[in-house]
RNA sequence: GGCGCCGUAGCCAAGUGGCUUAAGGCAACGGAUUGCAAAUCCGUCAUUUCGUCGGUUCAAAUCCGACCGGCGCCUCCA
């Protein structure tokens, strides 16, 4: 099965063929750095960072790049509010956006441009435009001249008349059409400017990736992705502006990924990206709460969707939930619909992922192999090699890899990959179970298993998760703790021995309340705390 | 008003014309295993059923229409 992509532009589900045979260019709206990044933030570099990791799997050479806008009203107002610069703040905002994408295991990003970094070639391509006849400057302004673009509105699949009617046009506007979006906009004293042909100003909104997009990836690009929210204006304002300008189609693939959003009822978290501030739909109330845990979602939603006193991801979620548990999140839906956020939801995801952490000490028991540590194939030409294991295993194992990437190779479904984890490690535990590896086993059938274990590994890396050990489970961190666990399993151990059942549960039991869990094997009693 | 999106089991969610008399997970319930548990495995868990009602078709959760319910966007200055 080959890969298809939906693509916005023609609202249908495409053979995906780049320019270049073999090679991606993929552009990604980022974050308008004026505040702290939430959660919703997150769910596009998550999205396209999986995108790519698979597109690299399939054997493409990709070039990503996602955008920082560093020069924006709202930071000029945000700025002032808080008594700094510009520059600080945006500096400040880009530090916490890229330590949240860390934590998010989004690593695939080959370049950040920053838009104070290309002003000359924002100035170049206004310029162009104007020289074109599709732009003109006004009081030291320069605004897009959307009636000389015949194309304009194909991507949000509205007319300029459509636009205008049932919206309230102020009628002061002194553009040629009130539609005309400016690209350049003079600057008031005190604000950050630079010199133009118009007088000083700073760039409109949508020209900076017009302008990086080109000067990185080229004027045709394979992929163009953001948040739904971001299609009308922004993305169809861009797709004008770099079509006049060049006059070559600009972007192949239109993705647009579905917004975030919080509770029942409520409006959106955010996109991909802060573009137009994320002020919440009216009616963001969180349902009442009736447990703690719903009272840490309703203040969580609410600092999320409220304007005030945003909090990051780190101390939102991140303190009560590993990163990876968010990213798998994220991923279990299909990115181009909505997705819930709720700690509810993000509990119930970590639930769901227990078994695969139980499954890797499992089998660092057998094997002595760390998954974490475990290095697997990177891309389908070198794919994990199933040959000379029990032709049984080896073929459901092959059957869900299969599926897998015929999953992902229809429009990114990720949720529908993700079944193919679960059935794989239902099969791995059943291999364990047949061939009794936790007692013992073969050697040969301990080699098939990680073999297994290692195509497993070659999965979930594709969707970048379950790539770090869940933190405190067992000892290791407390020596004291450690050495008194083994004294008591020792003596309890003893009692079992004796068959003084009475003493062997009353110790584990005791140990439960204190929130030790103790489990018997038939190589002996494990523990791990709650 | 215009342009769109969504509605699948208690919950999350895949599937967009026949291969599906609807994946997978969580929860629940049987069984194997265990001294008893836990974990794991096996089984059950939407059978005119995929918001409702019509229509198209040999065939629809999947296409069309209407309706109900939820939601997004309709530009910088809001």
């Amino acid at each position: 099965m080959a890969l298809r992509v939906y693509n916005t532009l023609t609202r249908t589900k495409e053979d995906f063929q780049t320019v270049i045979p073999g090679q991606v260019s993929m552009y990604l709206c980022g974050p308008t750095v004026y505040k702290p990044a939430h959660i919703g933030h997150m769910v596009g570099p998550v999205i396209f960072d999986t995108v790519k990791k698979y597109l690299a799997y399939s054997g493409y050479v990709v070039k990503f790049v996602i955008n920082i806008t560093d020069v924006d009203d709202k930071l000029i107002v945000k700025a002032a509010e808080k008594g700094t610069t510009v520059k600080a703040l945006a500096e400040q905002m880009t530090a916490d956006y890229f330590d949240n994408l860390k934590l998010m295991g989004v690593d695939s990003i080959d370049h950040f441009p920053y838009a104070t970094d290309h002003i000359n070639d924002m100035l170049e391509m206004i310029q162009k435009l104007i020289e074109k006849g599709h732009a003109y400057p006004l009081n030291g302004d320069v605004y897009f001249a959307v009636e000389t673009d015949d194309d304009y509105g194909k991507l949000s699949n509205r007319s300029i008349s459509q636009m205008l009617a049932g919206t309230r046009v102020e009628a002061n506007d002194t553009k040629r059409n009130p539609a005309d979006f400016a690209l350049w906009k003079s600057s008031k004293p005190g604000e950050p400017a630079w010199d133009s042909p118009w007088g000083p100003g700073r760039p409109g909104w949508h020209i900076e990736c017009s302008a990086m997009s080109a000067k990185i990836l080229g004027e045709s690009i394979d992929i163009h992705g953001g948040g739904l929210d971001l299609m009308f204006p922004h993305h169809e304002n861009e797709l004008a502006q770099s079509e006049c300008c060049s006059g070559k189609p600009f972007a192949r693939y239109w993705l647009h990924n579905g917004l975030m959003q919080s509770g029942k009822g409520t409006g959106k978290v955010g996109g991909a990206h802060s573009k137009h501030g994320d002020a919440p739909a009216s009616g963001a109330t969180v349902g009442s709460p009736s447990s703690a845990e719903d009272t840490a979602a309703a203040q969580i939603a609410g600092k999320l969707a409220g304007s005030a006193g945003a909090e990051s991801v780190k101390t939102a979620v991140f303190a009560h939930h590993a990163p990876e548990v968010v990213r798998f999140f994220l991923l279990s839906t299909h990115y181009r619909s909505p997705i819930d956020f709720s700690m509810e939801n993000i509990s119930a995801t970590e639930k769901s992922l227990e078994g695969f952490y139980r499954l890797f000490e499992t089998v660092e028991r057998i094997a002595g192999v760390s998954y974490f540590g475990l290095a697997a194939p990177t891309t389908q030409a070198t794919a994990t090699s199933l040959e000379g294991l029990p032709p049984e295993f080896a073929a459901v194992l092959v059957e869900q890899r299969t599926k897998f990437l015929d999953a992902m190779d229809d429009d990114f479904s990720t949720g529908g990959a993700t079944a193919c984890l679960f059935e794989i490690r239902r099969i791995l535990n059943s291999f364990i179970n047949d061939k009794k590896l936790e007692i013992g086993g073969a050697e040969a059938d301990k080699a098939a298993l990680l073999t297994g274990v290692r195509l497993l590994k070659e999965l979930t890396n594709i969707l970048g998760v379950l790539k770090t050990a869940p933190a405190k489970k067992g000892g290791t961190s407390d020596g004291l703790a450690d050495g008194l666990m083994a004294l008591i399993l020792d003596i309890r151990a003893d009692a079992r021995t004796n068959k003084n059942w009475p003493v062997a549960d009353k110790i584990r039991n005791a140990l439960k309340a204190l929130n030790i869990v103790v489990e018997d094997s038939p190589t002996g009693a494990r523990w791990t705390r709650g």
